[in-house]
This record gives C-alpha cells, sequence and structure tokens, in this order.
DNA sequence: TTAAATGCAAATCGTTTGCATCTGT
DNA sequence: ACAGATGCAAACGATTTGCATTTAA
C-alpha cells in the first residue's frame, strides 16, 4: 500500500512545476490528501491538516480545494444519496471511472473495466449524447465485510 | 410528451392507497413533481409549490420530500460535480439506472442498456462487491444542442 | 518588494428541528 | 376528536466572501 516518496509527492511537485506558490497551508492539504487512502471532505482535510499547519482556517481549506480543481489536479466526487457525507475530492486519476462505496466500512474502492468504456460508446452512439464526464458510483458492501458478517 | 391523466397521478393514487392524509401541500408538491419533466430540488420546488398552495413552508417540502424517500416513491439523486445544484429528485422508476445530464440545457434524460447491467454483474464477479444501488451520472452535450451548435 | 495567500469574522445557503396551531379523516 | 401535518422561527453545518495582515518568491 505504500507508495515511494515521489508517488506521494506528484501533487506538490505539479504545483511547483506550474510556479504555484507553496504555503505551508498548501503543503499540508496537499500531503495529506495523498496520503489518506480514503476520500475526504473538506471538515475531515481541515481537521487533520490543523496538526501539520496550527492555525489554519477553513476558508484556506475551500479556497486550496478550489485552486486545485481549477488546475485540474482533483476532482470532486459527487455524494451519493442518502450518504448524509458531504462532498469528496480524491487526487486526478482518470475522468471516468467507477467508485464502490461500502455502505458499513465506508471505504472507496475504484474499480475499472472495459465493459465500462464499451456502455461509454454504446451512450454516445445510441443516445447521440456526447459524453464529457461519466461516474458510476455503487453502494453496497465490500468483500471483507461480507466475509466478516457471514 | 404530454402524458395521460392517470399517468400524471399516480404518486398521488398511491399515497391515498397507502393511508397517507393528502393535504394540499402534498397534493401541490406531488402534482409538480411529475408534471415537472426535469430533475427539481427542495428550493425550486418551493418556489413552484407556493402558486398551488400559498403560504407553503420549506420545511413542508423537506418533510414531503423525507416521506415520499421513506415511502419508497422518489429516489434523491446525487449531484455531479461543479454543478453547483442541490439534491434532485425524481419519481421512482427503477433504482439502478444512467442518467445524462446535458451541461448546456441543462436537461436529464434517462437511458437503459443490458450492458450496464452486464457491467454491474462484473463488478460482483470481479470485486466481490454486492451492489445495493448503482447510478452511472454523465455530464456532457445532448444530441439536440450538438445539432443547434454545429 | 509586492502580488498573492492567509486568518478572521460575518454572510449565505440548504437543510433540520422544536413547538404551538391547524386539519384531514 | 385527535393523530398527524403545518407554519414559524431558530438552530445548524457546510461553504463563501470582504478585508486587514502576513508571506513566498
Amino acid at each position: 500500500m505504500t507508495q515511494p516518496p515521489h508517488e506521494r509527492r506528484w501533487l506538490l511537485e505539479e504545483l511547483a512545476r506550474r510556479g504555484i506558490r507553496l504555503t505551508v497551508q498548501r503543503r499540508a492539504l496537499v500531503e495529506i490528501m495523498q496520503e489518506a487512502g480514503a476520500h475526504l471532505d473538506a471538515p475531515a482535510l481541515l481537521d487533520l491538516a490543523k496538526a501539520r499547519a496550527p492555525g489554519i482556517d477553513r476558508a484556506t481549506v475551500y479556497r486550496t480545494l478550489e485552486l486545485l480543481k481549477r488546475l485540474g489536479l482533483i476532482d470532486e466526487l459527487h455524494r451519493m444519496p442518502e450518504s448524509g457525507e458531504g462532498r469528496y475530492h480524491e487526487t486526478r486519476t482518470k475522468r471516468d471511472h467507477i467508485h464502490l462505496r461500502c455502505a458499513q466500512c465506508g471505504r472507496i474502492e475504484e474499480f475499472g473495466s472495459p465493459l465500462f468504456d464499451r456502455l461509454k460508446k454504446e451512450i454516445t452512439r445510441a443516445a447521440g449524447f456526447e459524453i464529457q464526464l461519466a461516474r458510476l458510483e455503487a453502494r453496497g458492501r465490500c468483500r471483507l465485510c461480507r466475509h466478516l458478517e457471514d
């Protein structure tokens, strides 16, 4: 699970590369987002960031998220109905993907499949719809929780 | 596009059938939800409802949406990232489906495909994930807007 | 040095809740 | 009549904004 240092820092490096000012607050936030396997919403991010950037304000968190989104470095995830949770962010991988959210343990795992791409192609062809962004989000029970429960 | 009266009223009839109290406010909300082709969020719903149920309060809107969800008559949709729009509701059709949201005209069209079901089966099999709810939401340009624009 | 980023505080927005009053059955 | 629904107002949590101050480059 552990990533090599340069993997864990590409966001930071990307910011530097683009000439973005690197403040302690931004460092903290960006590092947390990359280290956390989970998808964090703004309040959670703020909590964690306080350890590394004492006195950091919520406004800074939101402004940083805004910045990263504008730069295309992270994507905002939609929230699932009935989840009660806020917005999530994840570092940018591919724009289109599948998220499996476990209703029991709350973890989100990603899933990739050529079938997904075929489905998108079919949508374009059959509905005449030009897809800019497609996301499949599923709620259910993950493999681990199923084993623990049964 | 126009539906026959009984089609437009099944929600109301379903409520009566279940012995739910039919107030003017609930009538208004339910009728609006069925007549509007669009997917409305709570504030928009409130606005429209004021014409038919003067003095209706936001609390009533939220409580009614809650009720309908609890009864399984509507589903809450997640919101798309960067859309800035709130939650949507739609009268219940099937739990799993595909939504194509046009970034230009804002309309949402539904899409069905056997490929979608195959994809879900694959997720269950390959990831060991037991799907309770799956939704694919795509943003892009609909056929009509593409024709108008080009 | 100086444009940009921050903290602070107040404002906004969507949603929820307690409670007294009203209404559908 | 009375359980349940409503309006009102206040509370809430997440997000946004204006402005004076600080800071990275």
